[in-house]
DNA sequence: GCGACAG
DNA sequence: ATCTTGTCGC
């Protein structure tokens, strides 16, 4: 599959930001799903001195959660990291992994915001549109918003509120544990994404996928400093 | 002007 | 994100 978008080198800040505030148009903040049969959690790791990245995807069944694929690929960092346009840092190499992948999953989870961001498109925004499917962003702090501490129990959540919107949810996917953040990044509603993350998430703070995907970046960049392959991958 | 600021 | 040791708790 071929993203209908493509995020150009030597990118200016200035432009950068103009560049989301064009494409936030193109943001469906609605449920647009479709039958979600793989759920995909997509992440990057990134070496000492910050100019390799390594992005994973795992890609999991959505009704047993058991893993279908996980896949790692490593590049250049073009881009620093900049509050509001992680996106521009990290898509590049996500978006290069996707593509390798046999089949585009039918949900996306991401690690950062979907449109709780100031020009209402965060990294799971941009990563939806680029490949128009439904997706998710699930951050471990927040970037902005009126966060209010949700209840204790697992499932207890509170909205996000940003300029008079509501941009997602704080969440607790865990009982006691500190709450992750969730937006919609496109085709799906803020309900809707909350629903996901916590059925996703019957374990651990993170959400399964996000987890799977985080766990494998890791352990590829690491492997690329020290090549330890103790299970080969086929083929 | 000052502080905050996903990963 | 990454650096960085031990430690408390389920």
């Amino acid at each position: 599959m071929i993203p209908k978008l493509d995020i150009p080198d030597g990118l200016s800040r200035d432009a950068a930001e103009s560049l989301q505030g064009a494409l936030a148009a193109q943001v469906v903040v609605e449920d647009r799903l479709g039958r979600i049969e793989t759920v995909a959690g997509l992440d990057v790791a990134y070496d000492r001195q910050g100019k390799r990245a390594t992005a994973a995807i795992a890609v999991l069944r959505a009704d047993d959660l058991s893993v279908v694929e996980t896949r790692t690929l490593d590049t250049a960092i073009r881009f620093p990291y900049i509050p509001g346009l992680l996106s521009f840092r990290e898509l590049p190499a996500i978006c290069a992994l996707l593509q390798q992948v046999t089949v585009i999953p039918d949900l996306l989870i991401c690690d950062g915001q979907g449109i709780a961001h100031p020009r209402r498109f965060g990294l799971a925004c941009h990563l939806g549109v680029m490949f128009d499917v439904p997706a998710i962003g699930c951050a471990k702090t927040p970037l902005l918003g009126a966060v209010c501490e949700p209840g204790l129990a697992r499932g207890d959540s509170t909205t996000l509120l940003d300029r008079g919107d509501i941009v997602g949810c704080a969440l607790r996917t865990r009982s006691g544990v500190k709450p992750v953040y969730v937006s919609p990044g496109h085709r799906i509603s803020v309900a809707s994404a909350c629903e996901w993350v916590l059925k996703l998430s019957p374990r651990f703070r993170l959400p399964e996928p996000l987890r799977l995907a985080d766990q494998a970046a890791r352990t590829a960049q690491a492997d690329r400093l020290i090549p330890h392959p103790k299970k080969p991958s086929p083929r």
